[in-house]
DNA sequence: CTGAAAGCGCTAACAT
DNA sequence: ATGTTAGCGCTTTCAG
């Protein structure tokens, strides 16, 4: 179909302009709608394109006009379901603004860190979308003159960078009550050191609940692990073979409530009878477990969405709203908690 | 750190090139680490780019090399296990030369597939990687001038441009023989009709290796069915109110294996003493069903890799070894196919 | 309404 | 070893 120019290389504004009998500037007119074009050679132009089957090459229109029409999304991890989530909501929003979206995993190196900084500061996209950045990658492009949204952060402070975040600490909370009220007493919760803002939030959750309800706050009950299924199986094991092993699991997310599972399973402790588990995020398989996890909901394509348009206003040159942008949490209730056994205690 | 030039935007090479008192192609030359610089100016330059904190202007040099570092990957729907993986195995291997990666879902809507059609056309990318793409979008692209390879396509024939796939017939055929060498005779396919080339070609080694063993091929037997779990649940159900109702299912894909399983687990069928099931995919779940899916593993990651490594390939202007690469499937023996019982005959 | 001229930031010849 | 000149393909003034 699509006719090729005489030379190999693909067609140029000029070869249409050329092919048309008008100027180069007004093909580039025609192409960008504006209205200053004769009826007549607009029609013209557009036919010469579509015999052409021209398409603008966009690293020159990004040169002139600066934008690329696309995102930077970088990430930790893109086989983490959670971030998994995050990515196809930021997916759908800019879809419909078409916009592209350039992937980044960075699996935490940070040795590499400077690699990819140096590529999305590059200007060769539009803005950049940071999940759960190190505050040194931050600092780094805190100054940068680019478009910046984060979700989620490391280290225990707001961004100096528009964000996006969650109630993590209401989540935290809100499930250690859950626990509280159902009459646990020796509540663990896994995920103790983790340096993200949001497992430090979720952990002062934790101790707020527990500390209000005058419920002692064991250290041992306290367990580091990072948020894997293997690091909440082995917290577990070790929690079961404390003197007064606790009543209820609080896990820090739903990768190690996985791990809490496994290793009750092992021991052959029926949860929710023997041992009662809450996680956190409410990833897909979270209701499919057996028996189905109760979990505080994070929102994470909103996530995504949010900070898309914050990101697409930035670039826009609007101004945002709000800075931050604070999304709910929302506890799940399936069955994996139950009510204390005066047996138990 | 980085001071910034007195203009207020970034600062370019022609900066950089005064404030180190050289002309800019000096500057240009010292990025592209070529070798006709003094030793003296070369660390001159590099200084006064680090305090800068300079960082080249992508789109401009995209112009004059007509490289972007990027490349486009097209895929249906990247919350499907199996596209995800093909998405970890071409990253992984854009990662190690620097390249970027360009992430568009269709979601197999064909109306919108000229609209990324034009931009992954518009050279802001240096190839595309196509996953399973309509003969449509294969025919609107095939002269394009672009580096392209494709991941599995629709369609029947092997397309006109470079291409990577499985042996999807072999898996068909081996995945059926096992169940026939364990006395099974009345084997059930679903996913009959699908468009896609690897479909297709399962389903023909379905049928060569019944007729070989001498085995009716009744048309009961061969269902309709997409490749997700309901669509697998409800051929399965069918297949049960069949009068003689198959002793194993041989199903196109897991997700549809794990709808197969649903619909013999709420009719109380035993896997596999009632019923063997056999899948296709080996996706991550398979081991962890209840009870573990024997399967036909497909190379997920090495398709990304493998195809990746040939548009790079492409884009260096190196001619490819192989215009199609067909990649082996291998049977995974799990748990849920037994020999038939003499009972069950 | 149309086109001539200039320039985006960079790299590629080609002198010097 | 360094700088001069030119140009990538497009958009944007600004005359005509």
């Amino acid at each position: 179909m699509a006719k090729r120019h005489s030379t190999d290389s693909r067609p140029t504004i000029a070869h249409i302009a050329q092919a048309a009998g008008v100027s180069v500037p007004t093909v580039s007119k025609v192409l960008n709608n504006r209205a200053d074009v004769s009826p007549s050679t607009r029609s013209r132009v557009e036919q010469v394109i579509a015999e052409f089957g021209f398409v603008r090459n966009r690293a020159a229109r990004a040169l002139t006009t600066g934008h690329s029409g696309l995102i930077d999304l970088v990430l930790p991890r893109i086989e983490d379901d959670y971030f998994l989530a995050i990515l196809q909501g930021v997916e759908q929003t800019l879809k419909v603004v078409g916009f592209r979206l350039v992937l980044t995993s960075t699996y935490y190196e940070t040795e590499e860190e400077f690699r990819w900084i140096d590529k999305v500061t590059d200007r060769s996209t539009d803005g950049i979308l940071l999940v759960l950045p190190s505050e040194e990658a931050i600092a780094r492009l805190a100054d940068a003159q680019i478009p910046i949204v984060i979700i989620h952060t490391q280290g225990s402070t707001l961004p100096p960078i528009p964000s996006v975040t969650i109630t993590s600490w209401n989540g935290g909370y809100n499930a250690t009550r859950y626990l509280i009220e159902r009459g646990h007493q020796r509540i663990a919760y896994i995920g103790k050191s983790l340096h993200s803002m949001d497992a430090l939030e979720r952990f002062a959750g934790y101790r707020t609940a527990m500390e209000e309800a005058g419920l002692v706050l064991d250290p041992a009950y306290q367990c580091e692990g990072r948020f894997t299924a293997s690091e909440g199986y082995a917290a577990t094991l070790a929690l079961l073979d404390l003197p007064n092993p606790p009543t209820a699991i609080f896990a820090g997310n739903d990768h190690q409530a996985t791990g809490v599972y496994q290793a009750l399973y092992e021991r052959a402790i029926p949860i929710p009878q023997g041992v009662s588990v809450i996680g956190f995020d409410d990833l897909p398989y979270s209701s499919l477990m057996n028996p189905p996890l109760t979990t505080i909901h994070v929102p994470r394509q909103d996530l995504g969405k949010f900070a898309a348009s914050m990101l697409l206003q930035l670039i826009k040159n609007e101004k945002l709203d709000v800075n931050h942008v604070i999304l709910p949490t929302l506890l799940i209730e399936r069955n994996s908690c139950a009510p204390l056994e005066s047996s138990q205690r």
